[in-house]
RNA sequence: GGUAGGAUACUCAAGCGGCCAACGAGGGCAGACUGUAAAUCUGCUGGGGAAACCCUACACAGGUUCGAAUCCUGUUCCUACCA
């Protein structure tokens, strides 16, 4: 099977600028592709995986991808996918940035250097930086027509009469920008093919045709649909913001957890579009879950394979068994090794031992400080709710007080708030 | 530049000078049912307080009034028509 074919089975596959001639040339010999991806925080997420993965599976197969850190169009702002004009980052903040998020490029790619098709980094500013405006506009904006570019979905959109939001000359001018890059990585890497999600399909095909009408060469452009979870809601935001690659923003625990709450619908969905599993497995995993919906054998596999490949197999583990503790039934005969793991595994804050000798530590204040409630008013509601647990236990009274009786091992209280959301007080 | 209209909580959106911490919808959170799923039903959705109640909020700054999201003045920003 081909890598276009497996793309295909997988659902990864919605446009390409010419399919049957880069069917024809990705048989005939190894290709060197790329894919862009905006520094515009210092963290991927997990939204960001799937060109990032799917540059993987060319590599697997032989190609030669480049992963392109977008510091000179990042620095302008994609208007693709936006209703309104983005705040312009600073410098520094875009830097950070780069830097940050190139060392997540690099854990999912193969930069062995011994590969023949070792896998390669790049910043455009390297290259856009020093070009002159007027270069631009003369080797570059001499290319295309204004008609050309009003018609681009990305600016059609904040053109349109009900949609008085506008556009800015800056985001107009991001196409060319990406489009060069196509151009310069074609000329200096011999690079032939650019991949990305479906809205960028107007972007790439500046860079194809710009490559055509300078270069006199093809390169073709191949985009994946965008992730839509079956109700309705974005991909890869959870209650508390987007799910990260960094774990110091998304814990791999809550990374994890992620992937396990995924919809029934999405989950087999997910399984091609993010694993390598083999076409073989994903059927299996299929057949099981439609069988036994509510074993969650699916879910498990996908949160296994996500997080193993972001964050390694001993964290993996280690989010694993905090799992199957916190949703395994009660805290009874657990062990103090396990309680321990799973304490620093989920969010947590400290106690002093103090606090909790006579008076105690009010419920209220505990949900605050761990972070579970957003303030003592909103505790008081969880509690009264009947959404609040203290060592699995349900409290309802807003007047209650945590001692060292709610002390396990001496060392650990266990909050929960509502089904999923767990913290731990760590006495001290 | 002229004229008219608008700015309300996460979003959309209602709001008679007192009964407005503000109708309703969506979203979110929680509970029940479940399988850490979906659908459904129920409750909650500014902050402090055990509560009575207090504080902060309806673009910003002032004013009228016993009392303002609601009336007046100025400012800023948006929109439509005209130029």
């Amino acid at each position: 099977m081909t890598i276009l074919e497996d793309l295909q089975w997988r659902g990864l596959y919605t446009d390409c600028t010419a399919l049957d001639e880069l069917t024809k040339r990705l048989a005939d010999s190894p290709i060197t592709l790329y894919a862009g991806f905006d520094p515009t925080a210092d963290s991927l997420h997990v939204g960001n995986l799937v060109p990032l993965i799917a540059l993987r599976r060319f590599q697997n197969a032989g190609h030669r991808p480049i992963a392109l850190a977008g510091g000179a169009t990042g620095s302008i702002g994609d208007p693709s996918g936006k209703k309104s004009e983005r705040q312009l980052l600073t410098k520094e903040v875009l830097d950070g940035n780069i830097a940050a998020v190139r060392k997540q490029l690099a854990s999912i790619l193969d930069f062995n250097e011994t590969l023949p098709n070792t896998a390669q980094l790049v910043d455009n500013a390297s290259w856009v930086g020093p070009i002159s405006f007027l270069d631009f506009l003369r080797d570059v904006g001499k290319y295309f027509t204004v008609n050309s570019m009003v018609a681009k979905e990305s600016v059609k959109s904040r053109l349109g009469g009900d949609n008085e939001a506008g556009i800015s000359y800056t985001e107009f001018s991001y196409m060319l920008l990406q489009g060069y890059d196509f151009y310069h990585l074609n000329q200096a890497e011999n690079c032939e093919l650019q991949i990305g999600g479906s809205d960028q399909w107007g972007n790439i095909t500046v860079g194809t045709e710009l490559t055509r009408k300078k270069a006199g060469k093809t390169v073709y452009g191949l985009t994946f649909p965008l992730i839509t979870n079956a109700d309705g809601s974005k991909f890869g935001k959870s209650e508390a913001g987007a799910v990260w690659l960094d774990a110091k923003r998304t814990s791999v625990y809550r990374f994890y957890q992620y992937f396990i709450n995924v919809d029934d619908r999405d989950v087999i969905k997910f399984l091609k579009y993010f694993t390598f599993l083999s076409h073989e497995e994903i059927d299996a995993i299929e057949a099981q879950h439609n069988e036994n919906p509510g074993a969650r054998d699916a879910h498990r596999t996908l949160a296994f394979e996500m997080t193993k490949l972001v964050h390694g197999e001993e964290a993996t583990q280690d989010a694993i068994n905090a799992s199957k503790i916190l949703f395994g039934g009660g805290l009874d005969g657990i062990s103090e090794n396990a309680l321990s793991e799973v304490a620093n595994e989920i969010p947590n804050a400290n106690v002093s031992t103090t606090d909790l000798q006579g008076e105690g530590v009010s419920i209220l204040d505990a949900l605050v400080s761990s972070g579970l409630s957003a303030s003592r008013k909103n505790a008081k509601k969880d509690l009264q709710g009947g959404g609040v647990n203290v060592n699995n236990q349900r409290i309802q009274d807003p007047q209650a007080k945590l001692t060292q009786a709610d002390v396990h091992f001496e060392k650990y209280i266990l909050l929960r708030r509502g089904k999923k959301n767990y913290a731990a007080l760590i006495v001290e």
